[in-house]
DNA sequence: GTTCCCTGCTTACC
DNA sequence: ACTGGTAAGCAGGGAGC
């Protein structure tokens, strides 16, 4: 759709349907029933399985429906005539599974139909920086240019309409292709496919379900057949306390060297298993069996397998045979060079690690209809002291464990001391000390794989790493892999943070660089130089571009109300960042991330402006380079502490500046 | 005008 | 109206100085 900014009508509109790769475009212009009445009868005619667009569920079709409901006849069913796609006949006595509906805010559902929202399928398996179509067009296309030529100005949509509407349609047109390639381009219909073969539900119910209806689709199907009663789920709130979750292993910072990396294979999954727990086998009336299962800490007991084995212990036990089952397959094709197997295997095994991956947090959650607290509280304990246990026996040995969070352990190998930590020429004497201290962390981190391992708790080699860094931040962490590839593993830092600025996270990476081949003095200087050319206003502002999501709730009337999510709204700069576009005419719905340039950070709250080059191509703003220089600072001196240098330091720079000049 | 502490919030890791 | 906990870090704002 394209909207009229001042009345909030319909301008135009374009659909294309693809079938099966054949596509065919459509416009509608003129009075707003007719395009209204032009896309039903499209939708009824072509019959489409799946409904996609940019931001649908928020924006196209919550006009839809409030335009059919403000212009059209006043019957529900004299509506349908303008969106009624539910595939059911256009009879009175459907007239309400006809429309769009959407329960409670959440997601829509429209009768015979999916609703995909590809913006919602980016978010979600991209993460990119900004969300606009635009910018995302841009990253997945690089080189196309006309996926993403900008010649219509959106803030001023109304005047644009009236003075060049072919434009504008043509315009429109081309941004109905780009939804249908990004789907295509994730695999977002073949994903919900896969895991509605594996949870044994409707592709619908992938789609748009919850977490809880894919368990119960599991779950409730075996009950049934073993006679087992299924619980209700209550209603109404019901709060309880939190239950321990993972362990977290304290960090040193610095650098270590040569470390092997550990983790355990299906953690949650592999426990359920291997102490039975389930809501089917809880002992609830205290008796006491020396066959029970009992849980470390709280001594909350189970039933043993060979005694009565838990429902849920046995789907799991299926899945993960499946999802073993499909990786050989996978293996199988690509040996062959069977493509299309292999794709649907790959996406089988995805999703039935999805699932598996879903049932700790069901059963933990406090509402499940088959919960109960001290399942989840079980596991976690269990997972506590499985990986506390083997710390302790590591460390007992002389081993030192650089780190550890919930299923994974980092260990120092036993390697020659001094051995090149950084990839050595392979002509080079040293190359032959670091080939060698490779293949000594290898066999390291095998020997323990096995020694750990045992029944319904297997513990995987997962990576040697010739150095670990962390500044002494838990979940904060860089790697420089030797094995199984070659690679640089970042956690945590700000280079994975979509709030960071690229600026800051693309010196990072080239500091992290530096730090794992040994040269932290580089990576000082090279600090310093990007906090000079920041506060030299060298830098672009593309490069220093801050987002953020925003919430908010969306009135009547279309206007967002910002005071019902956020305590004290203007206090935020991606509130503030969020109203500037509404003011633009660019529109914002909630939960969309915002960008925007600090202007002047010394001010509390901050000025800022909001990020509007992608949509409008205006100019950039002017940013403040003191702020940007102090944030790098920050970011950046957190890491060089370890070798010494502070971020003050890092700020006096080469200009001799002291902390308070800026 | 600092400094310190607390709160509110988002986004990360697993 | 619904899957969990653990953790870092930014910005705002008030208190005590």
């Amino acid at each position: 759709l394209e909207t009229s900014i001042r009345h909030n009508t319909i301008l135009c509109a374009a659909a294309v349907i693809d079938r099966g790769g054949n596509r065919s475009e459509h416009e509608f212009r003129g009075e707003e029933r007719d395009i209204l009445e032009g896309l039903t009868r499209l939708i009824r005619d072509e019959d489409p399985d799946f409904i996609t667009g940019y931001n649908i569920d928020n924006f196209d079709l919550p006009r839809i429906i409030e335009r059919a409901e403000e212009s059209g006849p006043r019957s529900r069913f004299e509506q349908a005539a303008l969106c009624g796609w539910g595939r059911v006949p256009a009879i009175e006595s459907e007239a309400k599974r006809l429309k769009p509906n959407r329960a409670n805010n959440r997601v829509w559902r429209l009768t015979g139909r999916i609703p995909l929202d590809a913006w919602w399928q980016v978010r979600q398996t991209l993460r990119p920086e900004r969300e606009s179509l635009r910018y995302v067009a841009n990253m997945l296309w690089p080189d196309d240019a006309d996926k993403h030529k900008l010649d219509v100005d959106a803030s001023r949509m109304d005047e644009e309409w009236a003075a060049r509407p072919d434009e504008v349609m043509e315009y429109c047109v081309r941004d109905t292709y780009l939804p249908l390639d990004i789907l295509a381009h994730l695999q977002s219909i073949q994903r919900k496919e896969a895991l509605a073969a594996v949870a044994l539900s409707t592709v619908e119910t992938a789609a748009a379900g919850t977490t809880s209806q894919w368990i119960d689709s599991l779950v409730i199907r075996l009950a049934d057949r073993e006679n087992i009663a299924v619980p209700m789920t209550q209603s109404g709130p019901r709060r309880r306390d939190q239950i321990a979750g993972g362990y977290v292993h304290d960090v040193e910072p610095g650098i270590h060297p040569w470390v092997a990396v550990l983790d355990f294979k299906s953690m949650y999954p592999s426990i359920m298993i291997a102490q039975n727990i389930c809501s089917t086998t809880l002992v609830r009336d205290g008796s006491k069996n020396d066959s029970h299962n009992v849980s470390p800490t709280t001594g909350t007991r189970y039933l043993e397998s060979q005694e009565r084995e838990g429902l849920v212990p046995r789907l799991l036990s299926q899945l993960m045979e499946k999802r073993d089952l499909h990786k050989r397959e996978l293996a199988n094709a690509e040996e062959s060079g069977d493509k299309e197997a292999a794709f649907l295997h790959d996406q089988l095994q995805y999703a039935v690690k999805i699932l598996m991956n879903s049932f700790y947090g069901v059963f933990a959650s406090s509402f499940y209809r088959f919960t109960h607290p001290d399942l989840g509280a079980s596991i976690t304990e269990w997972a506590r002291h499985n990986i506390r246990s083997i710390i302790a026996q590591l460390e007992t040995d002389g081993h030192h464990v650089v780190y550890s969070d919930t299923d994974s352990i980092f260990v120092t190998a036993p390697v020659e001391p001094d051995s090149p930590i950084s990839r050595p020429p392979e002509d080079a004497l040293v190359f032959a000390d670091w080939r060698a201290a490779r293949a000594e962390t290898l066999r390291f981190g095998e020997r323990l794989a096995n020694r750990f391992t045992k029944e319904g708790a297997e513990l995987e080699f997962e990576t040697a790493l010739s150095a670990f860094f962390s500044h002494g931040a838990k979940k904060r962490y860089v790697g420089r892999v030797v094995w199984p590839r070659e690679e640089m593993l970042i956690r945590g830092y700000e280079v994975r943070r979509s709030d960071s600025f690229s600026l800051l996270r693309r010196t990072m990476v080239e500091m992290f660089e530096l730090i794992l081949a040994n040269e932290p003095w580089s990576a000082v200087e090279l600090t310093k130089a990007q906090i000079d050319s920041v506060r030299a206003r060298e830098v672009d502002a593309v490069d220093l571009v801050i987002s953020r999501s925003c919430k908010g709730q969306l009135r009547r009337n279309g206007s967002v109300d910002f005071t019902k999510v956020y305590k004290n709204p203007d206090s935020l700069p991606y509130v503030r960042a969020a109203k500037q576009r509404i003011e633009a005419g660019l529109g914002f719905t909630p939960g969309m991330k915002v960008g925007w340039i600090v202007i002047d950070g010394k001010r509390s709250p901050m000025r800022i402006e909001a990020w509007m080059v992608d949509e409008l191509g205006v100019e950039p703003p002017r940013y403040d380079p003191n702020f940007y220089a102090r944030r790098l600072a920050k970011a950046l001196g957190r890491i060089t502490e370890a070798f010494g240098w502070d971020e003050n330091e890092l700020l006096a720079g080469s200009r001799q500046q002291t902390l308070f000049d800026f």
